[in-house]
DNA sequence: TTGGGAGAAATAGAAGGCGT
DNA sequence: ACGCCTTCTATTTCTCCCAA
């Protein structure tokens, strides 16, 4: 086989599939042992059941083989449970980051004023959902500057975790104690305007367009 | 954007292996 | 020996690349 493209330029149709992407079939082929089972029939039942060839079924429940849309409809049909439940048992790895108390990052943020802690609680990359979450919290002290200045691209959600501050959005001022939350477009000037129960924690949660 | 060629993968059916 | 399942081989279908 000739390979004249550059490599990762190209798709490659003859790549060989590894192990790890042989999960979704081995899922789906426990699905479908562990349902014929119940219902306490032999692959060769299903076979006549589903029109499918024994052999066929064999791959399938060993994983051996990626059915098509079809077939996994006529299986689904002909074990009586929905499309969906054949994929049971299948999970694809999701980011996740632990953060323990007190070992959140304290970062600067562009456009926070003085007295203003920032503690980035966690990132993980855009999962292919091309959006960014970035969730902080901030404490507030005495010293703070308190003149709503914040504007950004995205949706922000605020949730208070301790005292009372006076929080702007736009023209509107929100007076936010312990337990409340809220959410806006962060698109319009926001911030605290005024510290009325020192000290102030909450979270924050901003989310953005990846490519925003 | 579309159609054709090439190759990979899915599928069917037969043969073989294994346990009881 | 029989039932159940897997493996092998040939055929069909699908996907990707590329030229027009």
């Amino acid at each position: 086989m000739s390979d004249k493209s550059p490599p990762g330029l190209r798709q490659n149709p003859h790549r060989l599939r590894d192990r790890a992407d042989k999960n979704l079939e081995a899922a789906i082929g426990r699905s479908v042992r562990r349902h014929r089972k119940q219902q306490r029939m032999t692959v060769h039942d299903l076979a006549v059941k589903t029109g499918l060839s024994a052999g066929m079924l064999s791959k399938i429940e060993n994983g051996a083989t990626s059915p098509s849309l079809t077939t996994l409809q006529t299986l689904s049909h002909a074990l009586s449970v929905p499309l969906v439940s054949l994929f049971e048992g299948y999970a694809e790895p999701r980011g996740a980051m632990h953060v323990r108390a007190g070992e959140a990052a304290e970062v600067e943020r562009s456009g926070t004023r003085a007295g203003h802690q920032y503690n980035l609680l966690g990132h993980i990359g855009s999962n292919g959902s091309g959006v960014i979450v970035e969730p902080y919290l901030i404490t507030l002290s005495e010293h703070s500057d308190v003149f709503p200045a914040f504007q950004h691209d995205g949706i922000e959600l605020i949730y208070m975790l301790e005292g009372t501050v006076d929080y702007r959005h736009g023209e509107e001022l929100y007076r936010l104690l312990p337990g409340d939350s809220l959410f806006f477009d962060a698109d319009a000037p926001h911030g605290p305007e005024a510290l009325i129960d020192l000290p102030i924690r909450y979270l924050s949660a901003i989310c953005y367009p990846q490519n925003g």
